[in-house]
DNA sequence: GCCGCGATGTATCGGACCGATACATCGCAC
DNA sequence: GTGCGATGTATCGGTCCGATACATCGCGGC
């Protein structure tokens, strides 16, 4: 999950570490609460290992050659390689069941973006399907074994199960969106500079939904 | 988590693993899909380690000694000790931070039926203040930072403040409920059998408010 | 009669991620 | 001129998950 989260973000634009946990802190928001260092630090090694990112020099060559004392550890700037786009659409292509999950679910469709139509409208029937499981699960409890449960457990799933029935609307919404073709797709994608080379899907004008 | 939560369902009745996560399953559908084995067993081999759980035997030591081939490895069942319910009402009652976000809230919230009324309170506001720390993130972003993302994010981000909302709602109406003393708060707890030992709050009545 | 198969049941292993902690630099307010 | 909050990199122990393995039991189909 970190490391497409990361690959996503990479390809926007290089950043240290730092940034980078407050760019996904930024668009995880509504998922999760904030990545920690224990796993970013340890995940950003590995994908440089793997080739799929690499360190890009901070300041541009014009050091002197002076330090080597005081052994200034300035910040790591880390930028996508080739590998690694190809790498990010591969994890998009086997979008497979633990995309599904709560987690899983919010940092894919984070990157809609970047996702052709037919995966997003796969995922989203995924997490559809698994939503409408957990409310029939749901639903039995609060059914059959009702009386079984203090109260406050009660509580609880009824709770969740309006949670429940509210996303799969939300889903539904979404699915008839992409259907439709007029899909929440905004034209620029990258940072400042214009330069426009992610294989995100034509963008088909804003489309909001109105609330009633 | 999984500690408390062991602690609290042994504390119902004695169990095998198995039936212990289905349990589980069953109290936090609305929570978490489902525990895993992996984190199961090594938990309780944790807790019995710590003298809070014991191995009860399966069969009423009526066995005459026979096995010894075969090697009849039947199931394990567990039963709670003193000291383990001296460890789950200490868990409850340095309820921190941590018991604060998704999961931890809704493991403390389904023992609230053996949780006494003030540190439920502490709990329920705890949580709210949470949630409105949240909130206020996600209100930030769509003001502020909207034009950065693209609109599937803000789609997220959109439904992650509606879903902010919709809890904190749900909060207050908990605490002004526990205030009132008309907690939602259910007499009979433990298994069959009417042997009554937990420390839950005198049971004011069932308390269910409509919906209109 | 026996064969498969799903439910029941215990268990381990590698890996992902978190929370606490440590430490260093920079700018600025007091 | 000094403390202090933001910026910045990094590690460590511990919790939990997902995959996997393996054994038993009851039941229906052939």
């Amino acid at each position: 999950m970190l490391e497409f989260a990361i690959l996503g973000l990479l390809q926007e634009s290089p950043m240290h570490g730092y940034e980078l946990r407050k760019e996904l802190t930024a668009k995880l928001g509504a998922i999760r609460a904030a990545i920690s260092y224990g796993s970013l630090y340890p995940t950003l090694r590995r994908l440089q290992a793997a080739g799929w990112i690499t360190e890009a020099a901070e300041t541009p060559a014009t050091a002197e050659e002076v330090p080597a004392l005081t052994s200034r550890r300035g910040r790591v700037v880390y930028k996508i390689t080739a590998e690694g786009k190809e790498r990010f659409a591969q994890l998009i292509a086997q979008a497979g069941p633990e995309t599904y999950d709560d987690t899983g679910f919010g940092v894919h469709f984070a990157f809609f973006a970047r996702t052709d139509q037919a995966t997003r409208l796969r995922i989203l029937e995924g997490r559809r399907r698994k939503i409408e499981e957990r409310r029939e699960g749901l639903r039995d409890v609060l059914g059959r074994a009702a009386e079984r449960l203090d109260a406050y457990t009660l509580e609880l799933q009824r709770h969740g199960l309006d949670a429940c029935e509210r996303e799969v609307r939300w889903l539904e919404e979404l699915i008839a969106n992409e259907r439709s073709g007029r899909a929440p797709t905004v034209p620029n994608i990258g940072t400042a500079g214009g330069r426009r080379e992610d294989n995100s899907p034509p963008p088909p004008g804003e489309t909001r939904k109105e609330r009633p």
